[in-house]
DNA sequence: AATTACCCGTGAAACAATTCACATTGTTAT
DNA sequence: ATAACAATGTGAATTGTTTCACGGGTAATT
């Protein structure tokens, strides 16, 4: 029963904090204000700051602001991005697939170790650089890969299945893109992406 | 200056409510408890009675529960889905792809009007059913076929020119798959779907 | 050296979302 | 009929998040 310190809407600030400030470092600045920050991220100074209290960072001084490398350094330390992260995918279709490529050759931190499907038209081949399985083999090349995380982009109706199957293959961490909520056990981490809620919302509220 | 009264986050669940309703129909339940719509969403019944709330629906009655038809037709009225919406996209990668098709032979209630690209090689065609047009091209289509919501999947350097220029042309509401916030003027509504956050966050709770 | 301007860190206040808890009410059983 | 029950609708309490506002400090300016 560890208590979670950092609110989820701060890891998700700090994630994009982290991304915006390598741009800001590729730049060449090597020190920023909190006003700054913000104006990137759409969010307020004030915000900022208390973000990064809540990582017990306080090392900005008054008049030269935050050094960008070591506030990179600190939300990394933070996320515990230390070693790379193994990712398995289940449901290689359209979006899938389109997963699997944008991880072939982006985000370093995180690879794409096998995906799995359960037609064998879309098995044993290799997909932007991934090995794609029937499904039957999930259990076996999980053991090999010691994946962690999971990324199911199947049919709603075959998204708890799947979801079981992989808890029960010690998968820990998952990212469900079908649009349905699935039930998992408590020490599983599950987060949901759903295109077509988000489309109705912004249909709604830009109406 | 209209006050929105529903909350954003209600609007998301009523969204799923909708889909889960469908589903409870099309299995012959004509009624339902907010127990029963809790359990599937995830959720607790005071939650789903409080949004209920929210859309001013107060059909419940205590022994019988909500009518499974007449509250889909309850949210449907709020969500304000008469009239087919349109979208364009902007970016024909591989996630834009898998929009298109997703989209093309499903999802009533939204039609991808036509796509765009600044790659020759991707436009003059049909993809999924969806024309794919040059981005010269844009203002002219998007009178044509008077649509009000935009999706973006161009490269992130690039999001922000698109979004400038799909407001130009009149777009209310956009759905922004690129990793950066964007900055729109305040009639203009935007959310961002950002999937490697997603992942991030999921590795770092997971974790 | 003193003054000024600016920004950080954070306690407190304000605001937003969720959960609690209960009076109310329709339904069923006796 | 009437009693017992079970689920609704909602005010109040709680919990979570964001914003305010100010003390303290640092560097530039005079
Ligand atoms: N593509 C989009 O833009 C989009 C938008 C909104 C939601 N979604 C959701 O994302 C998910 C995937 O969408 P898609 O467009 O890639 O669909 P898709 O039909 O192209 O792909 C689904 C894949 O899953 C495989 N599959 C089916 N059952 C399986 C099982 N039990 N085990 C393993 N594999 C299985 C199929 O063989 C197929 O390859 C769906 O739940 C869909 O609702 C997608
Ligand atoms: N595919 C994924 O799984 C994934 C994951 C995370 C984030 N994203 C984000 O989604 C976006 C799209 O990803 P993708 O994988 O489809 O990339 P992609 O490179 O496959 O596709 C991008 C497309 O945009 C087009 N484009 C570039 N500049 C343009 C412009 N100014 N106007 C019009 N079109 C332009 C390119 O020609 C290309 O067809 C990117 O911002 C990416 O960071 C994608």
């Amino acid at each position: 029963m560890e208590k979670r310190v950092i609110p989820v809407k701060t890891v998700e600030r700090l994630v994009l904090y982290k991304r915006l400030l390598r741009d800001i470092l590729a730049k060449g600045e090597s020190s920023l204000y909190s006003h700054q920050l913000a104006k990137m991220a759409n969010n307020t100074p004030a915000q900022v700051r208390r973000d990064l209290m809540m990582i017990g960072y306080a090392g900005g001084t008054p008049r030269k602001g935050y050094q960008t490398q070591e506030l990179i350094d600190r939300i990394i330390q933070i996320l515990d991005e230390s070693k790379e992260q193994k990712i398995v995918l289940v449901g290689i279709g359209n979006l899938g697939r389109a997963i699997l490529s944008y991880f072939s050759f982006q985000q370093p931190g995180f690879t794409i170790a096998a995906a799995f499907d359960s037609d064998e038209s879309k098995t044993n081949r290799v997909i932007a650089g991934c090995r794609c399985y029937h499904l039957r083999e999930f259990a076996e090349k999980i053991k090999e890969t010691d994946a962690k995380l999971g990324v199911i982009t199947v049919p709603a109706q075959h998204a708890q299945q799947v979801a079981d199957m992989m808890i029960e293959c010690g998968i820990k961490g998952i990212l469900n893109f079908a649009p349905i909520p699935l039930k998992v056990p408590d020490n599983v981490f599950i987060d949901r992406i759903d295109i077509t809620m988000a489309l109705e919302k912004v249909a709604y509220l830009a109406g």
